[in-house]
DNA sequence: TTGTATGCGTTATCAG
DNA sequence: CTGATAACGCATACAA
């Protein structure tokens, strides 16, 4: 089934049958319609090969997920930035190819340097932005066009979507635990080589000290539940320790939420615990997960939105427009534990 | 940078190049070697448009996900799965392209019909076999050769991979139950129509019976937390309520458990609890979910390697073997609740 | 408004 | 063992 078969059962040539396709040159509504009617019958479509092989473009464009092994498996919101991506995708018949990059197995420039010269997609998303990333620069000098799901950790111009700021929800939620009456809240971050993480921090950093209060913050090793829950033991160990712990990913607060209530630490009462991310496990959580829900499809549908303009797809962005992280309040955020009874939120020095 | 680029550097036809990268006709070594070099230094690879308008092979397989939008969301096995296949396809230099299919906005026979027609893979992976199911005819009907993921329904001939039995684990997990003195166990299932989780409930029920006791079900609309939480508040307020509950999946044992908590039930004190699955989530439950691992990491790799098998490509499906599925005790399982300090483990008779 | 001719980058066939 | 040539299916420039 080939353009000319279509061609001669409408009675026309190859040429129009193209033109009718893809709406350039000029053709008789009589004609385009018995064009049409032919392709209809022969349940004919242009083939992508040929079509990629003509015009060097495969309308298909990638996705790459960082897959620090433990991480991925775990959390979801990745799941829903692929879901939101396909859907923008499929309807306009574009193909959506997805390649895991695991940095322990191998070399990223290399990596990236393949992607571009198998040629089997016009774009790439990018995500997880690290400080020094040198990806948006690499793919602008091997032509490769590039969309990130995130904030460029330095003034590079690549496009991307982001919330704004890229922290937004870390305030809220800090305000959410001040007014509770938490005087005593401690950050578990990750590494510092994750961007939006790292902005997260500094924001929870500056959020704290306008309070008047001292931010207290614990980092681990990866973004792990294991690690995290590690470092809740640490930290709830301590002499006085923290009321409130703020973690850097839902993940992390998961696997924080478990140390702490087999430290015998009863959530919320005796600590409160909030994520980030919004993973929709978090609301089946015991207790369900105060966490700031960055809405992961619909992001994902917004960079999909915007890969496609950036490649000259008729698409308007404004349709898929970012909607802003929240702040999600469950039960696994209370009142600051009592002394004698009396709420921290109703004595007016703070704690610490 | 073209195969004739190459050809012109080596000083040799573009057809000695070609044959060199495909390891076809005969080239001598000397020649070959020039060759390669060339190829290295200009740093070209094959345009995948040109061999696949050339040989109408992609050198890419689809994945087709059935998107039940409440559930995909949740269970993590689906990304394990992913990331499984790619393992396998990427060092190949084989595409994964990702499928959504949402029944509740498209029609199925009309999906598969252009996802074979677009012409952008050389097969589909499948999962979710429902009874009844008329994917494996069609596609072969339409010449798109399919691995599915899991057990047909029928005697279809379609190539797949999935443990034998296809519900292996139910047995060992009712026994798990009984050995802790479990008599009253209840099991907790979804819709009917999707294949596997039927015969696991079956499977279920033949292992009750086996053991002298009633088999006790209850099934929801869907595989979702929610109703499966309804489903054990129903389940709960009986007189004499299951001491253990066996959910269909990770997911409904999620919102099972929740369910069972916030009615003051203590897991496992009061209530064991088991899913199926295996969601690396499982582990960080409060408590730790007792599951059946079914591997999915290694299930995705043992279907992309038969799929390439099928598709004619040199590799031993026998290097990626299927991990049977294994029971995962946690803590979400304990002994049944004593009668008098008698657990009922130690006493004769039945409870039932 | 429509048709013709050409080339996109490869590989398979066949002749050398 | 190697090279010339045609064809894969389509879209474009240009001629009609």
């Amino acid at each position: 089934m080939t353009i000319a078969d279509v061609a001669a059962l409408a009675g026309v040539s190859p040429a129009a049958v193209s033109k009718v396709f893809n709406s350039t040159g000029s053709i008789s509504p009589a004609t385009a319609a018995r064009i049409r009617e032919a392709a209809e019958k022969l349940n004919w479509t242009p083939s992508p090969a040929a079509v990629a092989l003509r015009q060097s473009k495969t309308k298909a464009i990638g996705l790459v997920l960082n897959r620090p092994r433990a991480t991925l498996d775990l959390d979801m919101t990745d799941s829903l930035l692929l879901s939101g991506i396909e859907t923008v995708l499929a309807p306009r018949e574009w193909g959506l190819l997805l390649y895991l990059f695991d940095r322990a197995s191998q070399e990223q420039v290399e990596f990236y340097r393949r992607l571009v010269t198998a040629r089997r997609v016009d774009g790439l998303i990018l995500a997880n932005t690290e400080v020094g990333d040198p990806r948006f620069e690499l793919l602008r000098s091997l032509h490769m066009p590039a969309f990130l799901i995130g904030t460029p950790w330095n003034e590079d111009p690549i496009p991307h979507v982001d919330s704004s700021p890229p922290h937004a929800g870390v305030a809220e939620t800090v305000q959410h635990l001040l007014d509770l009456g938490h005087r005593r809240i401690a950050y578990v971050g990750g590494p510092p080589t994750l961007y939006l993480p790292l902005l997260r921090r500094e924001a929870f950093g500056r959020s704290v000290e306008a309070a008047g209060l001292t931010p207290a913050a614990t980092f681990t090793a990866d973004h792990s539940p294991a690690t995290a829950a590690e470092a809740t033991r640490r930290l709830m160990a301590q002499d006085t320790p923290p009321t409130a712990l703020v973690f850097e990913t839902d993940t992390m607060a998961i696997g924080g939420m478990r140390q702490a209530k087999s430290m015998g630490l009863n959530i919320p009462r005796d600590l409160s615990i909030v994520g980030y991310g919004g993973t929709p496990m978090g609301e089946w959580l015991e207790p369900p997960l105060t966490t700031v829900d960055r809405h992961s499809f619909n992001r994902g549908q917004a960079a999909a939105a915007g890969m496609m303009a950036l490649l000259g797809e008729p698409i308007d962005p404004e349709d898929h427009p970012l909607r802003q992280p929240e702040l999600v309040v469950r039960s696994s955020t209370a009142l600051a534990p009592t002394r004698e009874g009396v709420p921290t939120l109703l004595t007016s020095s703070a704690a610490e």
